[in-house]
DNA sequence: TGAAAGACGTA
DNA sequence: CGTACGTCTTTCAT
């Protein structure tokens, strides 16, 4: 049996991980209008539904205590005698948090003169024996002792629920240095406080580990403490009986007789109405669709019956069968590489006829290593974290033809389908089967890796034949050769030093710090400066400043505004203010990227290739997209950015004025590509046309308001806009407006044309053809309306500008490899690359960068490229 | 606990 | 009353 087929048992102490909520959540925020405390209730039952949802048990209880009093008060008087009495606040939510879990179908177990522990301890073992694998939820270290190849302990994190642990046998091995069943032991010298239980005076978990790996057991060390030299010697001789009576005590018993078995825990439908009555009484109203969704129930009012998809059963077949399979299918065959935390865990294919699938071995990868490298067309649903996974096991992917989350995103971009169950609702209009906890004898089991493989194939004809035919040739020559350059960049990461990103983060904090202290002296007490609603407090009550924009709830406290303050009635509370936010800010990216860096000293940022409605890429985890430059300090960020190891320097490059380039070819506006054509600096010479001087004569001030112009356009900048920005009338932004457009008319013509064609065509369109729809521009209301005309003027610009980079992206890497150079690109800031220079090639790696950059496009205006170099990112930007 | 709001970093 | 993003912190709901 595989441990996809095995079912799944998840145990849960109630009782513990309830207090912890409890203790957790604020009581006075979660109470019912007559006075019930809810929040214990709340924060388990929240925790818990993350929990179904992400294991996705097939079997399932919750244990309680029935009281303090046990079998272990009974051997032990002073058992817990420490524990305070819980809060009545406490005690009240239990009766009524199991309602809860009863409404749900949950079993709730419970038996006197036992603790909820033992009850997992029994279900735990039982369920091991009879093939499950077994997840055991608790908030009590003793219940580590559990922990078996089959068995797991999520385990609560020191502050609240929501965040568990998972210990597996490995990880109980990493943290304590011994096997989980030997765990007791330590805890039986170490003593446990919670418990009462005292242990051997000195010895902590280094000394109690160190003692049991030379003896081998507990036993035996006992036997042998007259060996023991030293003060902790003594004390362990004074203590032998504390700690047998420690180990008797933290034994959790296996043998608890209950009235039902890991088989009788079947996951069973909720009852609807029971759940939304007894919500109703804790006024519980968003936990209600989450738990609905966790369990697989529908929330009831609108059901839309849709068939459940088929699929042909999938042949399961060895490393031999699967190779002559793959030898002899015709046409593009759909590949699903199931995943373990980033490591293949089963591959599923299919054809037009037939579906097969196998578990990842060795033996499977071999077999399908060639035709997986092979050009043979394949068509995945979010391929770019499968060939990532491929590539970790050394398996390259070729042939990568089609991706259904691709195309779905460029269909409609504003609203991305994010999962394959999605893409067949809607395109096949039928529901993916899934694992449905909610029923005695599952219906459907959850689609296999081979049927995930055969709707993939499906779901990508219909979308095929449904797509435009140049939004077709986006995906193909654009987005699926830009999958794969994304993998190696996300594969590769970017070194980072981490002894400059500390030094830095030390210096900033002791400023903060300081800056922090000098705040408070200024307006004479402390504030929490990273919260608006008590600056808005000191600044406007206290201080009694001027207000400034209006936000939701309130007024602005952002940068822009405390500067104007700054102007009209200055304090010295404003500055330190802005630059304890600057020193904050700076501070969290580093420390973020500072944490983001793996085992390999480098970064490894996600592109999301969906993440926009532009086609521009998006960054995340972390996002390497906005590291800041514009300040001199701020720079000394990038300049942590290294060459890594075995690799000479790096070189950026970047479009200068891309989008203005864009707009200069999609308007056709003669003085703008003239003026890229001169040579001259853009904004000089567009200086000179509107204030009709010479290139020479044109003065910083007349750059700025140009620069602003030019860039405004872009966006749908208006004259408030303008006059807001460069602090000027706004009769006079205007009359700049009026005089830019004079010397640059095509600009404007274009820009109001290609909003009316995008109101009649429903969506606008780059220049290689991808589509962003755009509803609202027809909408009578005018907020909605005019936000989808400034969106819709700059989408073919700045969506062009991703089109021209993406295709620049691909043609170098392919570039590169096809020159067998080792040099290799590492990121992409939307008009920015940065590459990784191996030694002895930058001449020919430069001569490739430039060359595909610049020929990305055939425009009306040249494309230029800006290329640096050095040794950190910050040296190579300039 | 998790969603929303506010603030701010980039192109 | 300027487009496109992601992340962090605080606040608030319940």
């Amino acid at each position: 049996m595989t441990d996809a087929e095995k079912p799944t048992l998840l145990v849960v102490d109630g009782h513990s991980l309830a207090y912890r909520a409890f203790y957790a959540l604020p009581v006075d925020n979660f109470s019912t209008k007559d006075g019930q405390h809810t929040n214990g209730i709340y924060g388990f039952l929240s925790m818990f539904v993350n929990l179904v949802k992400a294991e996705k048990p097939t079997h399932l209880a919750v244990a309680f205590d029935t009281s303090r009093q046990s079998f272990r008060t009974r051997e032990y008087a002073e058992y817990k005698a420490n524990r305070s009495e819980s809060p009545a606040e406490f005690k009240g939510q239990i009766p009524l948090l199991q309602d809860c879990l009863e409404a749900m179908g949950v079993p709730v177990l419970k038996k006197e003169d036992f603790e909820a522990d033992d009850i997992l301890a029994t279900l735990a073992t039982q369920g091991e024996e009879q093939g499950f694998t077994v997840l055991v939820c608790s908030g009590d270290r003793d219940t580590i002792q559990l922990v078996t190849e089959d068995i797991t302990l999520l385990y609560p994190n020191v502050q609240g629920v929501s965040q568990l642990k998972r210990y597996d046998t490995d990880a109980v091995v990493e943290k304590y240095g011994l096997p989980p069943a030997q765990y007791p032991e330590i805890a039986a010298l170490v003593g446990e406080t919670s418990d009462n239980l005292p242990g051997v005076p000195k010895v902590g978990e280094k000394t109690a580990v160190k003692w049991l790996t030379q003896w081998g057991s507990l036993e035996a060390l006992l036997d042998n403490a007259d060996k023991i030299t030293g003060v902790v010697g003594n004390n362990l001789r004074e203590h032998l009986d504390g700690v047998r009576r420690n180990r008797t005590l933290n034994r959790l018993l296996r043998d608890v007789e209950l009235p039902v078995g890991p088989g009788d825990l079947a996951v069973k439908p909720l009852d609807a109405q029971a759940v939304r009555d007894i919500f109703a009484r804790l006024e519980f109203r968003t936990l209600l669709p989450r738990v609905f969704d966790a369990f697989g129930a529908d929330a009831g009012d609108s059901e839309e019956v849709r068939p459940t998809a088929t699929a042909p059963t999938p042949s399961r077949l060895d490393a031999d069968a699967l190779a002559a399979w793959v030898a002899s299918a015709e046409g593009t065959v759909g590949v699903t590489v199931t995943l373990a935390g980033g490591t293949p865990a089963q591959i599923g294919l299919a054809s037009s006829s037939a579906a097969v699938e196998a578990d990842w071995t060795p033996a499977v990868r071999d077999a399908l290593a060639g035709w997986l490298a092979s050009d043979a067309p394949k068509v995945f649903a979010d391929a770019k974290p499968q060939v990532k996974a491929l590539a970790r096991e050394g398996v390259g992917v070729g042939g990568v033809a089609f991706d259904v989350i691709l195309a779905g995103w460029l269909v409609r971009p504003s609203f991305p389908d994010k999962t394959l169950a999605d893409l067949v609702e809607r395109a096949l209009d039928e529901k993916l089967p899934v694992a449905d906890p909610t029923q005695l004898v599952p219906e459907t089991e959850g689609a296999t890796p081979g049927q995930l493989s055969w709707f993939t194939r499906r779901v990508a004809e219909v979308q095929r034949t449904e797509m435009p035919e140049r939004v077709a040739e986006v995906l193909d020559d654009i987005e699926m050769p830009t999958l794969t350059a994304l993998a190696d960049m996300e594969l590769a990461g970017v070194a980072v030093s981490h002894e400059k990103l500390a030094g830095f983060s030390s210096e900033l904090g002791a400023r903060a710090d300081a800056l922090a202290r000098d705040a408070y002296a200024a307006i004479g007490h402390e504030v929490n400066l990273g919260s608006p609603k008590q600056l808005q407090e000191v600044l406007f009550d206290e201080l009694q400043l001027p207000k400034t924009r209006k936000t939701k709830s309130g007024y602005t406290t952002d940068a822009a505004a405390l500067a104007d303050l700054q102007e009209s009635a200055d304090h010295p509370f404003l500055d330190l203010l802005l630059r304890h936010r600057e020193a904050t800010k700076l501070k969290q990216i580093i420390d973020a990227l500072d944490t983001a860096t793996g085992a390999d000293g480098r970064i490894h940022t996600t592109y999301v290739q969906t993440g926009s409605q532009t086609g521009r890429l998006s960054s995340t985890d972390p996002n390497l997209q906005n590291i800041p430059i514009r300040t001199e300090e701020s720079r000394r960020i990038r300049a942590a950015f290294e060459v890594g190891e075995g690799y000479e320097t790096l070189l950026t490059a970047d479009y200068s004025q891309i989008e203005m380039r864009i707009m200069a070819h999609l308007s056709g506006d003669p003085g703008l590509i003239e003026a890229f054509n001169s040579g001259e600096d853009l904004h000089r010479f567009v200086g000179a046309r509107v204030f009709g001087v010479e290139p020479a004569d044109v003065t910083p001030a007349m750059r700025t308001k140009v620069k602003a112009m030019s860039y405004g356009l872009v966006y749908g900048l208006s004259a408030f806009g303008l006059s807001k920005q460069l602090r000027i009338e706004q009769s006079e932004a205007k009359k700049l407006m009026l005089e830019y457009f004079a010397r640059f008319g095509a600009v404007r013509d274009y820009l109001r044309g290609s909003v009316e064609q995008a109101r009649q065509d429903g969506y606008t369109e780059t220049i290689f053809g991808r589509r962003r729809p755009f509803p609202d521009l027809t909408s009578m209301n005018r907020v909605l309306r005019e936000n989808a005309e400034r969106a819709a003027l700059n989408a073919p610009i700045q969506g062009s500008a991703a089109d021209i980079m993406k295709v620049a992206l691909f043609r170098i890497r392919d570039d590169l490899a096809s020159a067998q150079l080792r040099s290799r690109v590492l990121l992409q800031i939307h008009d920015e690359l940065v590459v990784e220079v191996a030694a002895g090639e930058w001449d020919a790696v430069e001569q490739i960068v430039r060359a595909r950059m610049a020929d990305a496009a055939e425009l009306t205006v040249p494309l230029d490229v800006q290329i640096g170099r050095g040794g950190d990112w910050d040296e190579a930007g300039h």
